[in-house]
DNA sequence: GCAGATGGTTTGTGTAGCACCAACCATTTA
DNA sequence: TAAATGGTTGGTGCTACACAAACCATCTGC
């Protein structure tokens, strides 16, 4: 495919020039219509997206602590609280209480949980099918590793801390 | 459905070395942390996220059908309705009684909404460094280049766009 | 021509996933 | 000991949808 990425020309084809190539609603576009087909990718493994989201952030944050699980997935800290209280009670995430201050709980993935992930990421190869077809095994690969890091790179600076200003 | 092995990695955090690389989960969780991030930079323009998701799809599939666009966003058509009611009084698409069944409504944008879009895509700018800081700028633009392409080949068969290419 | 299907619109109802508030306990810090 | 902090519970409200019903204009097949 010839795919002329920001070239200036008689068709609109795209961003004018290359700094307004913005990502974010591309992002939510796939993020969305992957989300539809999760749902029932994920139904039969008792899970809904979300958790899925917050297993998948806990297997790279491991030993987090609610907050800081609040910061990276950005919601209310009372909200978090009830996503946890869901994967304890599937035993897919253990909270045990820090030794250095008593007063936070360590969240961590169970075995259980390290497993259910893993089988509902398989459960989910047709889903990415669906929405990243037009994608090569390769590109997939990429497109993964980007997402990743970029994951990543927005979660361990400021993953426990309180201060907004990061 | 058999799934034979990815390659082995050398990466200790994430997937174990056998599991399936799933972009969906890191998918969702960058676009909720964009959207937060978009929805304050996005006020000052009159615009909501998901309308700058359907002006991006609409600058890539113009004279796209309103029934055409329910499907690639995935949202039901009375959703659609009201979604295009905005952006119309705001003068930034146009609907047209198609020539060949008039029906339908062709959707394409305005000159005014090209212009609103490229804006907002400029707004963003901050939101998309804060979210995608982990990556190069170079980085980025791969990404962009793949959830573009991702994104033109999950359109519904034969939507109904100008250039009939199917 | 006519019946039925189709694209779009309106209205109205329901729901999931959040934010946000207030109260509370256990614990840490000043 | 008082105040701040991490977590929990219960409650309210909002937004972005899905979904259904009724409707009009138009197209298609007989």
């Amino acid at each position: 495919m010839f795919l002329g990425p920001r070239r200036l020309g008689h068709m609109s084809a795209g961003p004018a020039d290359e700094s307004e190539r913005r990502s974010g609603p591309l992002l939510q576009h796939l993020a969305r219509r992957m989300l539809l087909r999760s749902e029932s990718a994920l139904t039969p493994l008792g899970l809904r997206p979300r958790h899925l989201v917050a297993l998948t952030v806990l297997r790279d944050s491991d030993g987090i602590s609610q907050q800081g699980l609040a910061g990276t997935l950005q919601i209310d800290g009372t909200n978090v609280v009830g996503l946890l209280n869901d994967l304890e009670a599937a035993g897919l995430v253990e909270r045990r209480r820090s030794p250095e201050d008593r007063r936070r709980h360590v969240v961590s993935l169970t075995m259980a949980g390290t497993k259910r992930l893993r089988e509902a990421e398989c459960a989910l190869a047709d889903a990415e099918d669906d929405v990243l077809g037009a994608l090569t095994p390769d590109e997939r690969d990429q497109l993964y590793d980007l997402l990743r890091r970029a994951s990543q790179g927005c979660a361990p600076p400021c993953a426990g801390a309180v201060e907004p200003a990061c």
